[in-house]
DNA sequence: TCTGGGGTCCTAGGACCC
DNA sequence: TCTGGGGTCCTAGGACCC
């Protein structure tokens, strides 16, 4: 059996955690830059605050209902997302971390436990040493968890946070119930064929004929409508290392100065290539993008992007900011007003296995370097070593007015007990 | 004025091989 | 009239997820 743990509202839901105040009451988390709302309370669902709604457009509204609105505070969300999945790990050794605020889980060789109870206490585990509420789902496939997550998420009172498909019976009650669009795995694309073909329910899209779906929606559509028949067809990831990793941002306005541009492709290749660092791997492609406000109707649009090979793999901050800003000549369209940028690694392979070039290689001074730089940063903090290119005398602009502390990893912000 | 960011997997088609 | 057949690997882009 599988079961997909998810944390309620994860990111209000830390907020509440060291913020007893808002307790009961509605609360928004917005975006990066204070953009939109990307998480919302109970209270605040309630009140018809929409998701992905721009705060700009909505600040009338939460201030009218009383909505405390915050910035996301990804050190402490990131970091009590930690706290779960430890939990997580003293219930089965098999965990999956999904995303932030979900991971699924393994069951194997639990054949005599009851399920309904183990999930009871993985709830009341994790609410009691975080102050994080979850659901949990249990099934025999993925798939399904996600739907058994999904009743226990609509039904707290019935089903207490916790359902189980373990029967035919509640397969096809389950699959009746949860509309196609709610389906994991179904999105727009699909889910536009499907009503079509007068699907509705998970229901029509599992009687529809394998021969049809396999030829329309290919392999990943055949194997979501086996698991929503029961038979197991995707397995636990327990990988932790990344296969892409990317650093994208909007501005703060729109630029159609080069250097501009070129100072922030170089800062956000650095930061590719800390991340790259931190989970000891190198790439051997870079990927730079620069695309305009796609909001801005009246202006010219310009979207473009630039592959990078190299001819061996790096994780130095040095070669793929350098690799990085030389391209974005090439990209950069005079007069167009930027808004967007990001520079993104793939190709990864491990640091120290892979294969070498016969005719080039990276200098071999840059691996202590950086070494040093990471060990500098991480001591001192802000980014105090950076490299020339990268803009001196900016720390991070990013907009973020209405961030709560970092209350579990800055200790300048651990909470005080009278 | 202000509209997010970071991932995964699959597939068709091109380039290449014998 | 008729111009082989069978493969592999790579990549861009799409669809999906949170």
């Amino acid at each position: 059996m599988f079961a997909l743990v998810d944390c309620n509202n994860f990111y209000a839901s830390c907020e509440r955690v060291f913020n007893p105040n808002l307790q009961g009451k509605p609360i928004a988390i917005l975006s990066n830059n204070d953009g939109c709302v990307i998480s919302r309370s109970d209270e605040a669902k309630a009140l018809n605050l929409p998701m992905g709604a721009p705060i700009f457009k909505w600040e009338a509204f939460c201030k009218a209902n009383n909505i405390a609105v915050l910035s996301s505070n990804y050190p402490l969300y990131g970091d009590m997302s930690s706290r779960v999945m430890k939990i997580l790990e003293q219930f089965t050794p098999d965990v999956e971390v999904y995303s932030i605020d979900e991971a699924f889980v393994e069951f194997k060789g639990f054949e005599y436990v009851d399920f309904n109870n183990y999930g009871d206490q993985i709830r009341s585990r994790i609410l009691k040493w975080t102050g994080i509420p979850t659901c949990v789902g249990i099934a025999p496939t993925k798939a399904l968890s996600k739907i058994a997550n999904k009743i226990a998420r609509k039904f707290p009172k019935e089903t207490s946070g916790v359902y189980v498909i373990d029967s035919e019976e509640k397969r096809l009650k389950a699959l009746n119930w949860i509309p196609l669009e709610a389906v994991w795995g179904i999105g727009r694309g699909l889910q536009k064929q499907l009503k079509a073909k007068g699907c509705k329910k998970a229901v029509d899209f599992v009687n529809l004929s394998d021969d049809w779906v396999r030829k329309n929606f290919g392999s990943t559509g055949f194997k979501l409508k086996k698991e929503l028949e029961g038979i197991p067809q995707l397995e636990l990831d327990e990988t932790t290392t990344k296969r892409a990793i990317a650093t994208t941002r909007s501005f703060d306005y729109t630029y159609d100065d080069i250097n501009y541009i070129k100072e922030r492709i170089s800062t956000f290749a650095s930061s590719c290539a800390e991340k790259l660092r931190k989970q000891n791997s190198s790439c051997y492609v870079i990927y730079v993008t620069l695309s305009s406000d796609r909001h801005k109707k009246g202006l010219e649009q310009h979207r473009g992007s630039i592959v990078v090979n190299l001819p061996y793999p790096t994780n130095s901050s040095l070669v793929i900011s350098n690799e990085a800003v030389k391209v974005v000549d090439s990209i950069f369209k005079k007069g167009v007003k930027y808004k967007r940028a990001g520079v993104i690694v793939s190709g990864l392979v491990p640091t120290d296995n892979f294969q070498l070039n016969m005719f080039e290689k990276e200098d071999p001074k840059h691996q202590p370097l950086m070494k040093s730089i990471d060990k500098l940063n991480t001591k001192y903090g802000d980014y105090k070593i950076k490299i020339a290119s990268q803009d001196l005398q900016r720390t991070w602009k990013m907009r973020q007015e209405r961030l709560s502390p970092r209350y579990t990893t800055n200790i300048r912000d651990i909470i005080v007990v009278k």
